[in-house]
DNA sequence: CGTTAGCACTCTTGAGGATGGAGTGCTAAA
DNA sequence: TTTAGCACTCCATCCTCAAGAGTGCTAACG
């Protein structure tokens, strides 16, 4: 739908000013705070048009406009403007990633929590997906109590995983360390994905070695077990109390909806894992097609390692959000993590 | 201070109901569904006196009576009865425990999951303290970037740490194996607390062996990395949702006193190694040292393996809690989970 | 013909005041 | 010592009322 000039300015004044104190916009406001060059009454005429147009919307007869989703839409697809961050707020950024050098659990927790402080929001970050990543090794480990072994499973990017293993009598301590060769000199550069189709391959090739034909049964269990680690990348949620400051959550009822979804680790990797995979997503309110979060907007972001794409990062906000600024805080932020991550593991 | 049988028997209907209901709790009601055999008027007295005593609050003159700190306090020290759990809730609580193995950290992840569902309060799980365990297997694991590596430090009871390093010039990925192997000798069976003072004495073993004389400095980098995983056993929290159905905290400021407190990890930490080390810890309102959550009761239970104490579960909710049945449910949980525990870890 | 001033109208919000109910404390009788 | 009766207190709810913000409409203006 095409816009006049000044509908657009109105437009976009409405929404920042409404992003800036919550209350609906009136024409008054708009015209002492942006002078548009005309007067409350034109303004009025306008905003009745956007009305119409969908843009904007009105709680009840005698108050303000706020937008609409549609308005939002709008505003961030042809008005908003972007602002970057200013040379203070990138420095304290790329300060907190280089501060020191974390496993990449540790890095996604802390990247969901800088998200939390430095913005308004809730903030989430999604584990890479193992399953499309390499194993760089396999290890397992023995534990104290007989018959029970630990599966540590580093992926590229230096994700771990680990399980504990239930060992049949017939293997001992002293194997562990040669099958741990054997399934990594097969292993190696796999995906956990490939694995499904190499099981059987992978089990013919061990008994071609005819060492551990014994232990045939129990490598099939092993990869079983491998498999179990895909499609589960972990979510990490930060800053829930943020969302209390939120006026639009003083009402219980509301707050509530969203809470039990934010409890929902599945709905929340749901959430980030929807495509696309790559760049920059913005889900406005009823966009969103989860349960609970219809008057939130979503916004998220990929992070990656030359060109791969490995996992998102994105903040949760009502759909009254400061969109251009929740834009350049995740695209820094993203850029200075797909940084360390391309420092440390390559 | 002593009480008449009678004013024993008022305070617990008080109580109950006071946690049934959510209101405070008048004469009339007490008398018309406990039958004490005295009349509205008679038990008006007694609770008049109660509450001079201290065991119960009038929130204004002409409301009924609620319990205070103190009067829970007595409840739970004296008038409390034990409420086992159904079998029912045994067999699930059992079942959940038994569904499959897992890592100690995704069991106590499960273990405070399912608290937050048999129980309309906020569940809390620490994790063994790496500190006191004693170290099973320390392996460097080479990544696939030039001079990264992974450390991996499994202790008693399956507990995995990692973290990524990075390598000097002089160390290549064939060395790894042998310092590992090299480590591996030394610190088995060490504790973490240990280690601070063994640090010396380790570099100067590994200097006699004269092999690996370049990678003093480094061993020592490593040991650091080691006594970093110490003293940050992970929290696990679960269903802070549940708060939110509680009467008391449908005030907003109240509720966001209690998640800012929940937001911070470190504070949790400090409430479940808060002594005694072992056994049952019951904390009423007031008696909870932390801020934002005086008007909370936390109690906490000890899990642990062959006598020794490996970490803490608990639970958090309103001072007007159920306590005979979360404390059954905490003892309950605790003892199966030790029992997975004891099964898979030893 | 677009823009603007003026004005009546609508709707929300908050304060003030009346009402009913729940529960108490006190007194006097059993 | 216990209980019935009663006056009293305080909260919660509802209603009304006025103020304030903002609109839509109309008519006048350039």
């Amino acid at each position: 739908m095409h816009l006049e000039e000044r509908q657009k300015r109105i437009l976009a004044a409405v929404v920042q000013e409404y992003v800036l104190t919550g209350e609906p916009v009136g024409s008054r406001t708009i015209a002492r705070r942006y002078n548009l060059g005309v007067s409350p009454a034109t303004i009025r005429n306008e905003m009745a048009d956007l009305e119409e147009m969908g843009f904007l919307e009105q709680p009840h007869t005698s108050a303000g406009r706020i937008p609409s989703d549609y308005g939002y839409r709008y505003y961030v697809d042809h008005l908003m403007e972007p602002q970057g961050l200013s040379p203070e707020e990138q420095e304290h950024i790329r300060r907190r990633f280089q501060q020191r050098v974390l496993a990449v659990e540790q890095l996604l927790e802390e990247t969901a929590r800088l998200l939390s402080e430095i913005t308004p929001y809730t903030a989430m970050a999604l584990e890479p997906n193992p399953s499309r990543a390499k194993i760089e090794e396999v290890q397992i480990m023995p534990l104290a109590v007989p018959h029970r072994a630990l599966l540590v499973v580093v992926t590229e990017g230096g994700m771990v995983e680990h399980r504990v293993l239930t060992l049949p009598p017939s293997i001992y301590e002293e194997d562990l360390e040669k099958i741990s060769e054997a399934l990594n000199s097969v292993l190696k550069g796999c995906s956990l994905d490939d694995l499904k189709e190499l099981k059987a391959q992978v089990l013919k090739e061990m008994a071609k070695t005819g060492e551990y034909k014994d232990l045939l049964g129990e490598v099939g269990l092993l990869l079983h077990h491998l498999l179990f680690l895909v499609g589960n990348e972990k979510v990490y949620l930060e800053g829930v109390f943020n969302i209390l400051e939120q006026p639009e959550f003083r009402d219980l009822s509301r707050l509530k909806e969203l809470l039990a979804f934010l409890d929902q680790e599945e709905a929340l990797r749901r959430l980030l894992k929807a495509p696309p995979r790559r760049g920059l997503t913005i889900r406005i309110g009823q966009e969103n097609r989860e349960e609970g979060i219809d008057r939130c907007s979503v916004i998220t972001i990929s992070y990656g390692v030359e060109g791969k794409i490995y996992g998102k990062v994105g903040l949760l906000g009502p759909t009254r959000m400061h969109y251009a600024r929740v834009i350049s805080v995740l695209q820094y932020v993203a850029q200075s993590l797909s940084q360390v991550l391309a420092q440390f593991y390559g």
